[in-house]
DNA sequence: CAAAAAAGAGCGAGCGTTCGTTTTTTATGA
DNA sequence: TCATAAAAAACGAACGCTCGCTCTTTTTTG
């Protein structure tokens, strides 16, 4: 599996992410029309994401924001009830797709490292495809108040432990060394994050998002795999 | 080495830091007295970082700090001339630092394994040590201006690429297998750094820094060392 | 007592938010 | 098909509040 291979097989459009929100947010969206809703949130969660990740989502302002997507301020607060609704929503929209792509690409597959492969290439093709959006839940988590802080800290720690739940298959099938199943899956998750967080620094060395995932295949290889040691 | 030998042997204080800043800032500081300004210093910086890092920079205000400083705003107003020159210098506070004691550290070690090594603690060790500094610096440097974010920038790139020559040293002797430089060195460091990034998870799991290093240690010379491969 | 340090009230600007008004869209009836 | 009325969407001025910052007065230090 490669990228474009990933992108064909994963569709995922900004219009079905805003299109569950809106349906699940009718208290807070005052908007009747779902084609015009679902088209402006999609807008706003451009503007909003780009506005965020250039100068943080506290020092973006509302006018900021209203600027960048052509609507009005009183118009903005027909798609949510404050900025920190906002942002929760923002932080919301991206969570469930995760979760579920994940889940689903490891279906069917048994061998632990083929799963570890698997894992590894769909964190880090779903990042790509939504970098502005991971980038945006790592930096802006702190700012979450309590309930939506928890959710995101369990969506970290949740898709840690997949790769966790794969190593410790894998030593008990005995595939793969007798390691700390916790800190690789930690170790691991830093290296898959490392590429949207400093995606600057891979794009100006032209590194494609297929060779980082060869790398780190490579990489976790020669720690896991005991023909390597 | 273990932490506690590297906390006795590179005695860093905020002092010593804050003295630094002191003597290089007379024109934004108008304080006279040597004591007065660093002891505040001191004070403001400590509130600053745990301000910043709980909420973000712009979150916190000034008169945030100023109540958990105990200085009046006005008060404030000598140590910085404005709310932009404080992110600035908190900024610069520990950049010199850091690069002097990596750079000290190796002196003297010739082997590439073992400069690795070395390298590897020594990042962590200060890290552990000036966790919230670094914190801050890694999540506030898209706030700072130009040429302030380009020096942040280079910082970030130059403990890489000591990590990058090791890498290359350790290959032209032969010692090293033959991967990636950079994609390594930046593995690397995205693991370094997620020590101090997600201090509250390695926290919650009792790892303590040494055990950190060694495992790190173990991971990067089961891809590095040719006796593991 | 003079110099240094600190206090704190208040300024103008910008913020998030509200709400009455205007514009656009849609459905209906002739 | 066209006109009209109602519903929906959007606008934008203004409110109260907080912000960064200034500057005169007060307090502390040596």
């Amino acid at each position: 599996m490669n990228f474009e291979t990933f992108k064909s097989l994963v569709r995922i459009s900004k219009e079905d992410i805003c299109r569950e929100l809106f349906l699940e947010n009718k208290n807070s969206i005052k908007i009747k029309k779902e084609g015009v809703a679902i088209k402006n949130l999609v807008t706003i969660f451009d503007a909003a994401l780009q506005l965020s990740n250039k100068k943080g989502f506290f020092a973006m302002s509302l006018r900021d924001l209203s600027a960048a997507t052509g609507l009005s301020m009183g118009a903005l607060y027909s798609y949510f009830n404050s900025k920190e609704e906002l942002l929760d929503m923002l932080q919301r929209q991206g969570r469930t797709v995760i979760t579920r792509v994940i889940v689903d690409q490891l279906k069917g597959i048994d061998d632990p490292w083929e799963r570890m492969k698997r894992a590894i290439q769909t964190h880090l093709y779903l990042t790509e495809v939504m970098q502005s959006w991971f980038y945006f839940a790592y930096m802006e988590t702190k700012n979450l108040k309590k309930n939506e802080h928890k959710l995101a800290i369990e969506a970290e720690l949740f898709t840690e432990n997949i790769f966790s739940e794969i190593i410790e298959q894998g030593i008990n099938k005995g595939v793969f060394a007798d390691v700390s199943q916790e800190l690789t899956a930690a170790a691991i998750k830093a290296m898959l994050q490392d590429w949207y967080l400093k995606r600057w620094k891979y794009a100006g060395r032209q590194v494609s998002v297929d060779d980082y995932a060869r790398f780190l295949m490579d990489f976790v290889s020669a720690f896991l795999l005991p023909v390597n040691r």
